[in-house]
This record gives C-alpha cells, structure tokens and sequence, in this order.
DNA sequence: TAGTGGTCTAGACCACTTG
DNA sequence: AAGTGGTCTAGACCACTAC
C-alpha cells in the first residue's frame, strides 16, 4: 500500500512523528481516567486496526509510555496502566533501625489539620490564584515506640475536599493511597530534594532529640497522571540516620 | 527467505535473543577499545549486513547499549561511542557561593601522594587479593579562596601506575580526564552514597570550620567500561552547603 | 549529492499466560 | 487452544548532516 508513504508526510505537520501523535492519544486516555490504573489496554494488534496503523508503530508509541512509567508490558498478559506511587518511598533517605532491611511504613500520628490560606508561593506551585484554599496538616512519624520523622504536608483544597470529610483516625498510614480513594487522584511522580539544618526547639522536642540537633530536610513536590503539583511536603528527620545512594550515568 | 525464521529458535540456544547477542558484540567492542571513545561506528546497514541480520535487529541491538549509557545516536551523523565521566559531576551535591548558577570546577591541591598496601575491604574492591598495592591520594579543593571539599581517593596500583610517573603539579584539576589519558581508563559510571556526619578536628581545621561541625559524606565507586571499580572516594564537605535533587519514578 | 539515523509498513514466527 | 506481548525480516521513504 504505497500511499501510505504518503502519509509519514504529516510528520511535520503536527510536529509530532506518528508515533508521538499516538502516544499522546493514548496518555490522554490515561490522564483523563477512561483507561484506570491497573487496568488493561486493548491489545496492541486491536490498537493498531483502530488507528489505522502497523504493529511496529503503535509499538513504538506504547515504548514511549513505558519509558515515561505511565504503562508497563507483561509478557503474555498484555499491556498495563501502572499504579501510582504507594508513598512511602520516602524511607528510601533514612535508615532507622539496626539492620538495613527493615524499609517498613512508619506509623502516622496527626498532629493537625486544617484548611488555610495559601501564599503565593504555595499556591503558584499548584497553579492556583494567591490566596487560594488549602489544606495543611503536620504529621509525626513512628517506627515502633520513637518518633521518627516530622512532616507537614500542603494540598490544593478544591482537588481534596474529600479528606476533610474523613476524620483522620481512618487516614491510614500512606497518603497517596488514600488521596486515590477518596479524591481519585493518582500520584505518578515527585522531585525530592534535600538540605541540610538543625532543628528548631519545637521540632527537637516532637522528634525526641536535642535541641539544634543536625536533621535532613527532604522537600517533595508530587505530581499527578496530567503533571499538575497536588502536594507539598517538607519531611524531618535525624541527619545522622540520613543515607541515599544516587547512580551516575 | 523462510530459513531464518529457523534461526529465531536459536533464541534459546545462548539464552539470549539475537539482538541481545548483537548487543554484547558491539559491547565487547567497546569495553576493548576496539571502537574508542567519542569515535563513530559502523552504520546500521554496515553492521547489519557484517552479522547478517535485518536493520531493524541491528537497532535494537544498537537501543540496548544507548540506554546503558555506551552510544549516543545522533541524526544524520552517526552513532558514537561515549566519552566517560569528566568527574565534575561532584559538584551536584553542593551549592557554595552565592548564586546556583556556577557548577564551577574547583581547584585542586594535593596534600599527599603514596603507594599503600589495601585492607582486605578495599582490595576486595578493585578485584584485588588483600594487600594489593594501591595509591591513596588526599586531596582539598577550592572555589575561590575558601577551602571547601575534603577528598581521600584510592586507586588500583597496577592500573594506575602512570599517575606516579606525573608530578601532582601537573595533574590539573579533574581526576578522571587524567586516568583517561595517562592511564587509559574511562569512567563510565559511578555510584555515589550519601550520609551526615560531624568533622574530626583535622578535617576541620583543614576547611576551615569549628571542630565538630556538620558535615556529607559522599562515598563514590567508580567503575570503568568493563564495569570493574577503578576508584574509592570519600568526599567530606560542609552539611549546609548541601543540596541534593532526586527524581521519583 | 551521498551518507547517516529516524519513521513506517506488512507480515511471519516465538514465548509466555490463561482457560 | 487462544490471546498477548517479544523478536525478526525486507524493504520503503523521511529528515538531518556533511561535502
């Protein structure tokens, strides 16, 4: 069918090679919800008929999505829409405990919750108007009978009225479990970064340490299916239980 | 031509698919210096008619070594072999001056230069037995006029033995530019570890700070194209100045 | 103009998973 | 046995880089 040749000259006319058109069709898909976490896509042979394309090429757009984390290929089964980020990667910076093979899920405390005003710095990181409404709460984190980790946590509020409603005795452990069940919201990626200070006499006192004693500081920005900033969150912890391994290259 | 469909069962044969073969090919190319760094390689038609296979299989064989970091693509050019680490990239883990807007190399002054017996964990290390000879080398490094990083670098001595023959006066600033020239090493990867802890009274005096005074440590391997560990490094710097970015998912 | 990698096709068979 | 993704082929044209 030479007139198909024809065709691949649409290359530029999208500036988005054909592949990169579908992709995008297919991360739409995701993004707006109609293909659910953990759910299957059509299989590649029904996805090709349907755009009218070859094997190879819907293959390549689904690649792009894989790379991207947004699906994940099992041999035999089919193709799948990934889950979101269960959260409590955040112990990946920490080693508590005396064996290095304890990355279990702190236990979370509440210490507050409620809504506030947001400046403009926080609100612009979640595209919303200064002053906008949000939610702030502060957490402390347990691993078995020490107080670990201080969190206080900022979120867009019209994304998450929905927690308002629970009372904070049913959140759980994990909030990014709970932000997908109860405000349908799928976190598919955050940035960490991390500095370095000593705690202020509040914190100390919440973390059972000395007063201006060394803590890590890991700033968290999360981010949605559709790329969108739906959480702040400045994490505390002892600076001498600090470790992370980075690859280079 | 229906016979090579035949040779698609020997897949199992080296438990490897025929690209993956491929790809090992041209890695053994590489890691050999047979194809030198920064260099091109053969085109795709090339290779694809020297190993008797489509262009597609020679591409994918090609997709498997850029996505480990050996080739690099470039349209209408060519496909290259990649340079190694220039070793500046330690920088990344801390923000001195004012503005984050100089990644600049710091300078560099040797403060001890010597040919060492390695302890059973850093002969272990390089693939050495223990008591192998090494080269432990100190190193401070400045920006400006402020002392900022502490470096205790040990290197494999049979492979590094060029180092010896140069006066450190010559060295230049960067290790790794010099291991490749002298010794004919490239650094193709490397793995960085991060922890806190306070500086010992040497180290302090030596940069500068109060005795006792926060401090990251980062902990390098280094390893060459064949994956072997080339280096050990220890890199002492002030806690405050540290600032780290990871990506999650 | 010639050479390179980038995109795309149409169809084949292989390997894995499930019923 | 049927369905899915994984591998491979043979050949076409497109886009970029050089000379």
């Amino acid at each position: 069918m030479p007139d198909n040749a024809l065709l691949q000259t649409t290359t530029t006319a999208a500036g988005l090679s054909r592949y990169g058109q579908i992709a995008a069709a297919l991360q739409a898909k995701i993004v707006s919800g109609a293909w659910a976490p953990g759910s299957a896509i059509p299989a590649e042979g029904a996805l090709a008929k349907e755009f009218g394309i070859a094997l190879g090429t819907i293959r390549q757009a689904i690649a792009v999505l894989v790379q991207q984390g947004l699906l994940e290929r099992v041999q035999g089964k089919g193709t799948f829409v990934r889950k979101g980020l269960t959260g409590a990667s955040l112990m990946r910076f920490f080693r508590f405990g005396r064996a290095d093979d304890a990355p279990a899920v702190p236990r979370s405390e509440i210490l507050s919750c409620r809504a506030v005003r947001l400046d403009k710095a926080m609100a612009t990181r979640f595209g919303l108007p200064t002053g906008a409404r949000g939610l702030a709460i502060s957490r402390r984190r347990w691993l078995e009978d020490t107080p670990r980790l201080l969190e206080s946590i900022w979120l867009p509020l019209p994304r998450c009225e929905a927690l308002q409603q629970l009372p904070p005795a049913q959140w759980g452990d994990l909030l990014y479990p709970l932000l997908g069940s109860a405000c349908g919201i799928t976190v598919h990626r955050a940035v960490d970064e991390v500095t370095f200070r000593t705690l202020a006499a509040d914190e100390a006192s919440l973390l059972s340490l000395p007063d201006a004693h060394p803590c890590a500081v890991v700033t968290r920005h999360a981010f949605d299916l559709g790329g969108s900033c739906i959480e702040y969150r400045l994490t505390r912890g002892d600076a001498f239980a600090f470790r992370y391994t980075a690859d280079v290259r």
